[in-house]
DNA sequence: ACCCAGGGTCGTC
DNA sequence: GACGACCCTGGG
């Protein structure tokens, strides 16, 4: 991996494992958007980034050397050894090695806890582009400006404090629908002390998951989620339709209850268990396995 | 026009 | 544990 910089950018050379498209569209994030270049721009820490690979060298534009060590390689997951990973899984069997395959340049982003725990309770229920919708708006309507980027205008996920002034009928005017309810609730718990939420990445599995699961909006699916997307939590295996119609279609041979294939899916995968998700779920709906 | 599904969760039984 | 309701869009 080579690093340098320039006028407003960082360029990676080889940098292995890291293919903007399998990151930003394996269903982690919402608020990563294709340009008409092929790039992806996003907000990040109130920071807007666009991403490029061309021949294997990857432009971090609209950034310094300084964020790229103190917010970029963390985000990105660059410490973590992705090939060694994809080798464990692609010995399980054909299926895993194929998923691996097709997601190759899959890293699971480390994303911020509070936004990853808002994004993912307006999942519920809902489909994508309405998901990424709702988000766009509760940052536009509520966030901060935080700068342009090629002529658009670009803001910040709002703060908790900020959140909780808004009523029910603010954030159903965003898109959120039976979910606004869950947002206002889940923030108030929230907006007694903002650190709360930091603290969860420091618990074990099994009590962060806990934690969660006191939120109004928050089940098993989106906590699993908010845990492997936001706090380094690898030990957990998300169910939702993708999963489940892939997992019945390649090991289960029956429909079998999310629960039951949860608990399948970290018996079979264990640490990796998150990371197999991943393959499976971008393996499955992007080639639509189990649509009737 | 109509119906079903969408990165599920909640309340009720 | 199983079931229907839920706000509202996308897609057939």
């Amino acid at each position: 991996m080579k690093i340098q910089e320039e006028k407003n950018k960082v360029i990676v050379e080889n940098l292995k494992d890291f293919e903007p498209k399998h990151i930003f569209e394996c269903g982690q994030c919402f608020r990563w958007n294709k340009e008409e270049d092929h790039s992806y721009t996003g907000v990040v820490m109130g920071k807007i980034l666009n991403i490029k690979k061309e021949n294997n060298v990857v432009h971090f534009n609209n950034t310094n050397l300084q964020e790229f060590h103190t917010i970029w390689y963390h985000y990105f997951d660059l410490e973590r050894d992705y090939t060694k990973i994809k080798n464990e899984l692609r010995k399980i069997d054909d299926y895993l090695k194929n998923a691996v395959e097709f997601g190759e340049g899959i890293r699971i982003l480390q994303q911020d806890p509070w936004e990853t725990l808002i994004s993912f309770i307006i999942s519920a229920n809902n489909n994508i582009p309405r998901i990424k919708r709702g988000i766009e708006k509760i940052c536009k309507n509520y966030g901060e400006e935080i700068g342009e980027f090629r002529g658009k205008k670009y803001y910040s996920f709002p703060t908790i404090k900020k959140m909780n002034r808004l009523s029910e009928e603010n954030l159903r005017g965003c898109e959120t629908g039976f979910r606004a309810l869950y947002i206002k609730d889940t923030t108030f718990i929230l907006s007694s002390d903002e650190e709360y939420i930091y603290k969860f990445k420091n618990l074990n599995t099994d009590m962060c998951k806990k934690e969660l699961l006191q939120f109004s909006g928050v089940g098993p699916k989106v906590a699993d989620c908010i845990m492997l997307f936001s706090m380094g939590k690898y030990d957990v295996f998300p169910v939702d339709v993708w999963v489940k119609k892939v997992m019945e279609e390649f090991y289960l041979k029956e429909e079998m209850s999310l629960n039951k294939i949860r608990e399948y899916g970290i018996h079979k995968f264990g640490m990796l268990s998150g990371f197999a998700q991943q393959y499976l779920f971008y393996y499955a709906r992007e080639l639509g396995i189990g649509k009737k």
